[in-house]
DNA sequence: TATTGTTATACTCTATAACTATA
DNA sequence: TATAGTTATAGAGTATAACAATA
């Protein structure tokens, strides 16, 4: 059951002000604060790493699919080329990727972790599971993280 | 059950690269997704009336709890009182809220919307209530709605 | 001393157009 | 002509510090 009460601690109801139905409903809002509380504890676990989320999600996906086309990585996080180019500059200026030339069509780039990104990122991941876990436990297990996720596809496909 | 194609397409199955489990289960990722795919739909639904994410919360809070302390919907919004003063002036500048200084402490004002600002978002929500629909709609329901708001305010409670 | 609203400022993220080199 | 990567730039959104008025 959702009730209305914008507030955690229930302040609205207690004030016995009107409710704040529209907004405790909407979607919108409450995506937004769930992406809010998300990234901050991804900044408390990972930010002394120097990495940021789009950071970390490029070296995952290239983790993943080594050689990867760099405007590939890009549509496939939602990055637009143009803003992607400083994420690849910055993760190759610190030796975790490298761009390597296609010889069959030299204007693409493909994209390959460093073995200096392969350790940094095998070293993040207990970080990373442990930042993920944190919100599964609130979600009451990965039954429902899995949900959670299914819904969230839903939504943006 | 979750498969782990990134593409909604499963472009990266066809290919037989190999997955994104990473990624594809990572709540940070899916919630952000979800967020822009939801901004970008209030934004064709209802940025031709000159109106943001931001400011229809802010109208929908105050309808609900007119008077209310400029702070104090500030922060049930999650945005900071610095920043929150350029929106309410925005707001006022088009008529759609006052302020009013409280005669018992002179340093805090109190918002209401004005008659414009009340027949302005009474015209809003129908597109509003579209917007949304069409989210519960993909999503399958409104119960499913309910199990998703549920679950996102564990998270960023 | 503390709080409300405010200003100024900087930093990040995102969006768009135009360029280059290749195809 | 079209595409991959790039540059430059402008606009949002967000974060922080400091100030005036008031408590």
């Amino acid at each position: 059951m959702i009730d209305h009460n914008i507030f955690a601690d229930g302040t609205a109801a207690r004030q016995g002000v009107a409710d704040y139905s529209v907004l405790a409903l909407s979607l919108g809002f409450r995506v937004r604060r769930a992406q809010l509380a998300i990234l901050q504890d991804f900044q408390d676990v990972l930010g002394d790493q120097g990495i940021r989320q789009a950071d970390f999600s490029v070296l995952s996906v290239i983790a993943g699919n080594s050689g990867m086309k760099q405007s590939d990585v890009a549509e496939a996080l939602a990055i637009q080329r143009a803003n992607f180019v400083a994420i690849v500059d910055g993760l190759e200026k610190k030796g975790l990727i490298e761009r390597r030339r296609s010889e069959v069509d030299r204007r693409v780039y493909f994209l390959h972790l460093t073995e200096a990104g392969t350790a940094f990122l095998a070293q993040l991941m207990p970080k990373w599971r442990e930042h993920e876990e944190k919100f599964i436990g609130r979600l009451g297990g990965s039954d429902k993280r899995d949900q959670l996720i299914e819904m969230l596809r839903s939504i943006s496909d």
